[in-house]
Formats: C-alpha cells, structure tokens, sequence
DNA sequence: CGGCATTTTCAGCTTTATTTCAGGAACAAG
DNA sequence: CTTGTTCCTGAAATAAAGCTGAAAATGCCG
C-alpha cells in the first residue's frame, strides 16, 4: 500500500512518514506542491496526503490538477486552516477528507483506512442491492443463494455493477466485452442480458436490469414498496 | 439521488431534509436506529447520513451492522460529539465522513459531494424550476415522482432546458432533433410538446411549455401567487 | 471422438416509440 | 363577428427496439 505525502514542513512530513512505515505503508515524501504533483500523476499511490500550505502549488491547485488528469486516488488533506470555507474549497477541489491540524496518529489512521476501504483497493465483490458478484469465481450470491455466470455473463454483469445507476449503451457493452473488431451485434447483449435476468430472478435478486429504450442499460434496485 | 437520514432529533432532521430536497436529492428519513437500519439494508440509497447520539441503536452499531450486510452505501456521521476517540470509533465501524455539528450548510453539501463523487455515483442533469433531467437515463424528475422520456422527447426537452426562457422555433427545434434532411414537419414539434407536457403534468412540475404564436417555444416557471 | 457448457444466430413475438391525420380550440386581424 | 392561421390533441397506423426460446456452431475436456 502506497503512500504520498506531500507537505513543506519536512519536520511533520517526516515524523508522519515513520509513523506510517511502522504500520506497514510503504510512504514517499514530496516537500513542495510542484515535485508532489509530479509524483502524484504517476498514478501509482494508493493515497496522497496533502497540506494545503505550500511553496509554488498549494494543496487546493493541487488537488484540481491532480483530479484534471482524471486520477482518482483519494486525498486527504491536512492543514492548520480550520475555518469553513477552507474545508468546503478543499472538498470541492477534490479532497476526499478534511484533517486539521493538529491531530492525532490514530485519528489519522482510521481517516487512512476508512478512505482505503473505499478505494476498494482490494476489493473481491461488487455489491448491488442485497447482490453481490464475486469477482474470483464469477458468482453471482443474494443471502443463501448462488450461481455460477459464464465468463461473458460475468463481463457484462461486472460492467453493469461498476457504472452502477448510469446508463451503459449496447455499443459500449459490445465495445468493452466482445471488443472493438469482433463481429458481435447488439442482439448479443440483449441475449445476455436475458441471461443474467433469469439467473438473477433464480436467486431472487432485488437487482433489475433496466432497459431504457435507445439508451442502453442501467441496474436498479427494487424498490419493496 | 436517493440519501436516507437517520437522526432522532425530528427538528434537524427535517431541516435537513427540506435542505437536500432543494438541491435536488431525493430524501428519506427515518427517526430511530432500528428502523434506519431497516431502510439501509434495503441498499437502495446512495449515501447515509448518521446521527451518533440515537435511541435504540447508535450511529456507531447501526454503521457496523451495515458493513456486516456487506452493503458499500457511504456514510457521514453527524454528531454533537467531537472528542478525539469519537471520531476514531466512526471511522473505524465504517463510517467515510465525520462531521460535528454544528455544521454549515456548505459544509455538508461539499462532503455529500466528495462522498458521492467517490462512489462515482454522479449524475448529469440539468434543472429547471422544481425540476429536474437526468441526462444518463433520460429521467424527468420532480422530488418523489419520476418519469421516463422517449429518445425523442428527451431530446427536444434537453433543448428547451437548454434554451431556458430563449424562444426555440419550430424550424430549430426540427433540424435540431430529427436533423436536417428528415422529412419531419412542424407537427411533430406540437405532438411532442404536448407529449412533455403531458409528462411534466404527471409529475407535478411546475414547469410549462409555453408557445408563443409564430415564434416558438419556451419554457417558464409557474409561479403560484 | 463424444459429451457438455458456452456462445452465436435467427426468427417471430411483444412492447413501445414515432408518424400521420383529422377535427377542434385559440388567436389575431380585418 | 368572421376569417384565416396557428396550435393542440386523441386515435390509428406504422416503424423500431427489445425480448425470448430454440437451434446451430464453437470450444473444451476427458
């Protein structure tokens, strides 16, 4: 799990990077806004702490430039500014969270956690509804229920799951599954979306794949009035 | 965009409710924690928003019992508490988000949005008076009612919100819609009006369509004196 | 090779969207 | 008030999109 830290005062960038080495993280430190987003647009970091007081870019630049790239590594900003507008510009630049300083290695630490169990980093289920689609052996579960998908089901299923409530268009489902130069046609979606509709119905899913004509498909939730 | 809170004291709650409602969420409330852990295992909701302080079941049990379902909805805690172990003990049962009250308005909206941007959740719509088209599923919504729009109809609705209060000829309309070298003629445009219409009618917008003789359509805001 | 699961193809069917049309209502001008 | 135009609307006809079940093809494993 890798860490970025970004922060001017090399006295807490430090003291911050032997804390989270001690708990496993493997940390790298940048001690200026330029040469942390340089590092940060590598993509390669889990998570990127940042302060938001910095020589040449500051957090809020940062963070912008960082999400313009379309990056989506999470951020957690750190910052002696308490004040409110600070935390809703930071927010609404990208940060995932708002610490202020000072604050505690444990606070910290679950802050770390909470936003690296989102990240999903190691995720092996989707969840939709009472659904969840494990991804290691392509099975479909709902309470006691389970059952196998065949490797195109589980593409298009895990396609689905992912965009969520965002319509998906049988172009890009075909694009994205069967690949740009096969010669799949649309009516295989629709064969498979015929597949995954019996196979959730037989576990008795409240998932429903929504066709919304001439736009694609999109997962809903049943809603149990 | 669906978000259930879960707050015993019915004041806030409510407040809170008007609050998101005006932004466009579609709110649901429940005033105790059994009953929110109900609604939140349905996993129908994009986010929950928790109280700590509850009767029955605190915010940090209820968060644990959802992760223990293997639901992923985020969660922000909200809370008078504000001591150091408080905000540890959210983050560590599950929560994404730890804000104390009191809390600004602007505040919360920014984490909603940081919490949903996450979730990747986010929709395009645009809005027009009460209501609001949701561009990915072609929705027109207007708080609980929703209705889906036709291609078509979706398509000369999104050039009216568009407009806004511009006159649109019929001429425009059709080479916009149904392209320029269609055999499509102006009566296509009054039928389709009168479908929208009829549509923003079942909804209870207060949007109208208004015609103006030679001129076109546009839209207006009614205004219940 | 033979059996089995998966994938592709296809045709007919159902549902929904779009177009067409005709008559009525609203309107502006004389 | 009359007239000619524009706009509205409901119903019917037509077209398109999506669904489904079954058969044919493919590929995999023994």
């Amino acid at each position: 799990m890798k860490i970025l830290i970004i922060e001017d005062e090399k006295l807490l960038a430090d003291s911050l990077r032997t804390m989270l080495e001690s708990k496993g993280f493997e940390v790298e430190t940048a001690y200026d806004g330029e040469t942390g987003a340089e590092y940060a647009e590598l993509g390669i970091y889990d998570l990127l702490i940042l302060d938001v007081m910095m020589p040449k870019l500051n957090g809020y630049q940062l963070a912008r430039e960082v999400r313009s790239k379309r990056l989506t590594t999470p951020i957690l900003m750190l910052t002696a500014k308490s004040g409110l507008m600070d935390r809703v510009e930071g927010l609404n630049a990208g940060a995932d969270y708002y610490l202020t300083k000072p604050f505690d290695a444990r606070e910290l630490l679950a802050c770390i956690n909470a936003l690296l169990r989102r990240q999903g980093n190691q995720v092996d289920v989707m969840t939709c509804g009472n659904t969840t689609l494990d991804l290691a052996s392509a099975t479909l579960s709902c309470g006691e229920k389970e059952i196998r998908l065949s490797a195109r089901e589980f593409d298009v299923m895990r396609l689905l799951m992912n965009a969520g409530t965002q319509n998906l268009s049988k172009e890009v489902i075909l694009s994205r599954v069967w690949g740009l130069e096969s010669n799949a046609v649309e009516n295989h979606v629709e064969v498979y979306v015929g597949f995954l509709r019996k196979k959730l119905r037989a576990i008795g899913s409240n998932v429903r794949i929504m066709a919304v004509r001439g736009l694609g498909y999109h997962l809903e939730v049943d809603d149990p009035c």
